[in-house]
DNA sequence: CTGTTAGCGCGTTCAC
DNA sequence: GTGAACGCGCTAACAG
């Protein structure tokens, strides 16, 4: 009743030809008379087999699985580069491994060990502020990190300091003069100091007023900051992130403030909620295509890969 | 430079014993002298060997990989389940593949068969409707259902009518009348139509009136919804999930009703935005786990695995 | 041109 | 402590 995995030979035997020729035949190989294909495909269908692709692998020295590493799985942000990850490997006849480093650079060594043990070709890491410690020089040329660069290895980032300057720009064209900032602690080198300090220069070269204010990334911290940041005064204000809006707004809302609200990250959700509030796209679905290309290209190319910094934008 | 892998061969020959010795120092066996072990471990840290996991599985019949089919990838509810999961399967030394069904069959029958050539020890689907016609045999005692059941199948479910009977059994309590329901299209078997039954019976029982509306799972959703059911009379109002609740509150917000809010899901953004909502806890970590393990117990022991309804509850 | 035999890839296991 | 067989699919070399 447990019908146990059938093997190549079983079917060979089935079919009452040898072992390579069913192999000829489920790669399709011209070289197999019509007649016996036939006679073997039919077999294969019968016994619902399917190739061992662990077999399959070993043989070839290649596992066409990648290792995906992200810091969260509820990143909104990373979920989304994910979701075009996954569809397009497998249309490449990947599947992938994921994996969660939750910020941790010791869970990501382990789950680089384990992709190691795997033979994994390569490796998607969404990068983060604790890992420049992480050895990675032997994933060198089978790696792209996003949104973090590192020297020598392919990266796909997105343009944080740009994100802030479009939304800089509008505010000025708008007449705005008092700006406000919401963001994250400068540890975080892009999502954190990037934005950060392109929001200073901003201040500098538009003459905006206005004062600042870094915690993390959560909603939390976005409304305790908006708390102590705003005032009637306030005419605008520049969120780090979407999750940094969604609290911000949650105290603009309560206090019945008029601000012009504008973040990075252009979710769906504050979208919905709040569409008022002008969101930049990072691009993240581009960066994790961008990122599996690269890697694949990588496969042929060991000197492909390279620096990419997205481009971002502000229409729909 | 390009140190290709190196293998258990090569470590025995440049260590200078057999490549069995080499297997018994990598796995502990006691049966070899100190001096050798040494000498071998010495050598695999010296060029970073790490085993291929590809060709142990060729030769144990059991790759310690299981497949993790959600419904969609930015669901917060499977999220929270996956979490748990991921963790936990990295604990037992499995590694897991994530793949996304979008809720169409084709593609989970397409991620089934992938799973099948990659011999996964087994599998955790995340149910939804239009799953009923896939057929699942070959899995049968290697495959857990979440949020799903199906006779013969090992399943982890919530509560649905439980959970709202909890909510309508509340507002009972608190003296409400009138209690309108959002859900979700009776095509949807455990969101849809199980809590929605689970209202019209509760409105029988507690002799409740109002009205119900039944959409899709969006917020767009939700929000639609509640500005043709809600009005100025509405007194309390019961969401079949938390991301229809987020829509609906943001019609009562806007023409600032009076509505006594509860949903399903206790989602931390929810709790975030609207403390005052009550929301059952489904336990989406708890179903995470306890489908893990049903899956490992029936590796072992084929009449594992049963119907487990996870229990909600109220409180935090 | 069609199909078979043999050996490989890599770690495990068992008899010697 | 070791060689050899094994698990499964691929492929070069070879036979009909």
């Amino acid at each position: 009743m447990n019908k146990k995995n059938l093997t190549l030979k079983d079917i060979a035997a089935l079919s009452g030809v040898g072992k390579s020729t069913v192999s000829l035949v489920i790669n399709k190989s011209p070289r197999v008379k019509t007649a016996t294909r036939e006679r073997v495909e039919a077999v294969i269908r019968e016994y619902g087999y399917t190739p061992s692709l662990t077999a399959r692998a070993l043989r070839a020295q290649r596992e066409k699985i990648i290792g995906i590493i992200m810091t969260r799985l509820d990143s909104a942000a990373e979920n989304r580069a994910i979701r075009a990850i996954l569809a397009e490997a497998y249309q490449a006849g990947y599947d992938a491994i994921l994996q969660e480093s939750m910020l941790d650079p010791r869970r990501l060594e382990e789950h680089l060990h384990v992709l190691e043990s795997r033979r994994v070709e390569g490796v998607i890491l969404f990068g983060f502020s604790g890992m420049d410690d992480v050895d990675l020089t032997p994933w060198q040329h089978r790696l792209v990190l996003i949104a973090r660069q590192r020297p020598g290895f392919a990266s796909v980032t997105y343009d944080d300091s740009g994100a802030v300057d479009l939304l800089m720009a509008r505010l000025h064209a708008s007449g705005r003069r008092n700006v406000s900032f919401i963001g994250v602690d400068e540890q975080d080198h892009t999502t954190g100091r990037a934005r950060y300090q392109a929001y200073l220069a901003g201040c500098k070269r538009y003459g905006f007023s206005g004062a600042a204010r870094l915690g993390d990334l959560s909603y939390q911290s976005g409304f305790t900051l908006a708390e102590t940041l705003l005032d009637q005064e306030s005419e605008a204000l520049i969120c780090a992130t979407d999750t940094l809006a969604l609290g911000a707004l949650k105290s603009i809302q309560a206090r019945g403030l008029q601000v012009d609200v504008s973040s990075i990250g252009s979710t769906p959700l504050l979208a919905f909620l709040h569409p008022e509030v002008t969101s930049v796209r990072l691009g993240f679905a581009k960066a994790g295509l961008r990122a599996l290309h690269m890697l694949l290209e990588m496969q042929h190319d060991k000197a492909a890969g390279g620096q990419l910094v997205l481009p971002c934008s502000l229409e729909d």
